[in-house]
DNA sequence: TGAAATGTAAACCGATTGGTTTTATATTAT
DNA sequence: ATAATATAAAACCAATCGGTTTACATTTCA
């Protein structure tokens, strides 16, 4: 064998929760997956709206990419970008299932406390 | 008047859920929310399970607190954390009402797909 | 009166983020 | 062939992140 073998590891859940985290806590990926929400669309346009830079928003594009919430359709020199909410969805569930059994926590911690002691 | 107002600002919706999705973004934090979902816990216990320095888990829980989800109660020289779910609930319900807007958008689009056109 | 315990603050570090401008590279249209 | 379009890539920047170490301030305990 030659050099080094660069497996391309697919990430494990907990690596992706933090890319999908991290794509979310940007107000402008926030809004770019709003618009996509709508309907796909290329670069140029999702770009228009803002006053930052086309490299920019191309980056933040990137960002929710890595994070799998976004896909790219090339053909010819425009680049079609379509939403997956797949990677939404297990977010969803983290939040959803921590949250939930930290309140049910807190409400018999209440209640224990309001139980006399 | 005298100098600067320097108005204390709450922070906006938008930027709350930066804060959120930021602290969220990170296993060692998540870690500890998890932690401090099973009770209130001190610095000190918080940090012992960890590796790296204690400053290192000070500093992640400072950002827990500027996110809203850990609230510090200081008595003498120990500061006893607990966990707020509040701001959980808010970034729950905006990835819920999105997801679901989402996926009935791509639903609609999958069932005008199959007919015919 | 110390010494131990519990934490923060500050200074530093390399990597990443979020932005810029400039440059390069295909692809399409004229 | 040339020009316009759609995008990536690269080089740069200041700020933030995630970690370190060292130093400091308080509070408790012996």
């Amino acid at each position: 064998m030659s050099t080094a073998p660069t497996k391309a590891r697919r990430p494990r859940k907990e690596d992706r929760l933090d890319l999908v985290f991290t794509a979310l806590a940007n107000r402008t990926r926030r809004a770019l997956l709003a618009r996509l929400g709508r309907a796909p669309a290329k670069i140029t346009d999702l770009a228009a709206p803002y006053e930052m830079s086309f490299p920019a928003v191309s980056k933040h594009i990137r960002v929710l990419e890595r994070a799998g919430l976004v896909n790219r359709a090339v053909d010819g020199r425009v680049h079609r970008c379509s939403l997956d909410t797949a990677p939404l969805q297990e977010a969803e569930r983290w939040l959803a299932f921590y949250r939930v059994l930290w309140d049910e926590k807190l409400e018999a911690l209440a209640r224990h406390l309001e139980d006399g002691e």
